[in-house]
DNA sequence: ATTACTATTTCCCGAGTAA
DNA sequence: TTTACTCGGGAAATAGTAA
């Protein structure tokens, strides 16, 4: 397992018998097969077993002709441990944070926001109607176009496409956000003319003059996300 | 942490840089500070960073002054395969799996199932009006009995007890088995008059005349449970 | 077959210290 | 201050082998 490098022996072997049911019932385990599964001696399979009961991780018994290993309620209580600790790092919402400088775009955003089939998209999936227009923002530092690219992949809000016989409308993807401090949605259009270091942003009022916003003030953007998506593209 | 005991020390940097939320941004990290907070040398805290940027599990970088570190990807695949994989062993329902005798008790049973205040209770709590008795069934061996206290602390459906005015009838809690691979529901009944190597059945069949079922038939009670009650008590 | 002892080797931690 | 080198000692792995 790739996650064996990170582990000691000790722990190798407690996840061993916990894969194999050995919280509940007593497994057989030979030396040797535990060397073989975990690549190591049977020498040092016999040592750490050994060891493990001395430290009332593990209980041994015997079998008739084998012998039986069970973890104890102080091993499971380890693995448990271990299992909420990592919980709590990728499943417990995370915050990205990003920095930009607004900047007044071609326009578009007025135009597209006015649509009565994203209209109703955005009413419906992101519970209210847009203030015309979208607010740019476009990233300063290096390290923000990488987060940019991790919202893009989190932006699970979609935003279907259409077409109206004459020409074909793209999709989007949204996410929620607060820009300081203000909750607004981002939106990945499919076919934006921006390039990547380009947020843009919607809401249900005029950011401009609620935030009291010109171009070139610089603005923080936040996100919760689950950190499961922060697995860098 | 008590889950120290089961890490490699490149694997307890791996998860102190994650605590820290190191896959999203750049922290600053001195190896005086790592050693002090691991209880390891400074000596120890520098190899070991040099270890993990060689085997592409960190980055790191020169922050002026100071120095940062992230996690790569691949760190982060790593520690997520550690939690999909204790995810799997913690949170998948397991079997726990008893057998015992069938025998004939007190025949209370009869009388208790027949109380409309406990129908009614069963009828909303479990979905069905249960058959009039309980079946009894008595464990075999050892290791069952154990089991049983693991069962009457995962059993969650709570029956409440009540008072006619003249005298109190108790409460009950259930959990939903198979026996012979028929739908039944276990009964441990607050003041019960029988010992801790007795379970009691209740179903909305007759289970004697359905499984053709006689004093002393052995039978098999399995239930599918969440392994985090398998706490031993 | 199996387990586990003793001997040997390998590897890793930390002290000393240079840059 | 900091990081990271060399090196000595001890822990931990394997080899050999007895029971």
């Amino acid at each position: 397992m790739s996650f064996d490098k990170i582990l000691s022996l000790k722990g190798r072997i407690l996840l061993y018998l916990a894969d194999r049911g050995a919280f509940t019932d007593v497994i057989e385990l030979s030396t040797i097969k535990l060397a073989r599964d975990l690549g190591i001696s049977q020498q040092s399979a016999s040592r750490l077993l050994i060891e493990l009961e001395g430290e009332k991780l593990i209980e041994r018994r015997d079998l008739g002709r084998t012998r039986g290993v069970r973890l104890t309620e102080d091993a499971l209580k380890i693995l448990l441990e271990m299992h909420a600790h990592l919980k709590n790092i990728f499943e417990k919402p995370a915050e990205l944070s990003l920095e930009g400088r607004v900047f007044t775009g071609f326009g578009e955003g007025a135009y597209y926001t006015q649509i009565p089939h994203y209209v109703k998209e955005f009413e419906e999936k992101l519970g209210f109607k847009p203030y015309p227009g979208t607010l740019n923002i476009r990233l300063i530092r290096h390290d923000d176009l990488l987060k940019r690219m991790i919202l893009e992949r989190a932006a699970d809000i979609v935003i279907e496409g259409f077409s109206d016989g004459r020409r074909a409308y793209g999709g989007a993807r949204c996410i929620f956000a607060k820009l300081n401090g203000e909750d607004v949605v981002i939106i990945f259009i499919d076919r934006t003319h921006y390039s990547k270091d380009v947020i843009e942003v919607i809401a249900p009022i005029c950011l401009r003059e609620k935030l009291k916003l010109s171009d070139g003030d610089r603005v923080r953007l936040t996100v919760k996300l689950n950190p499961t998506y922060l697995i860098r593209c």
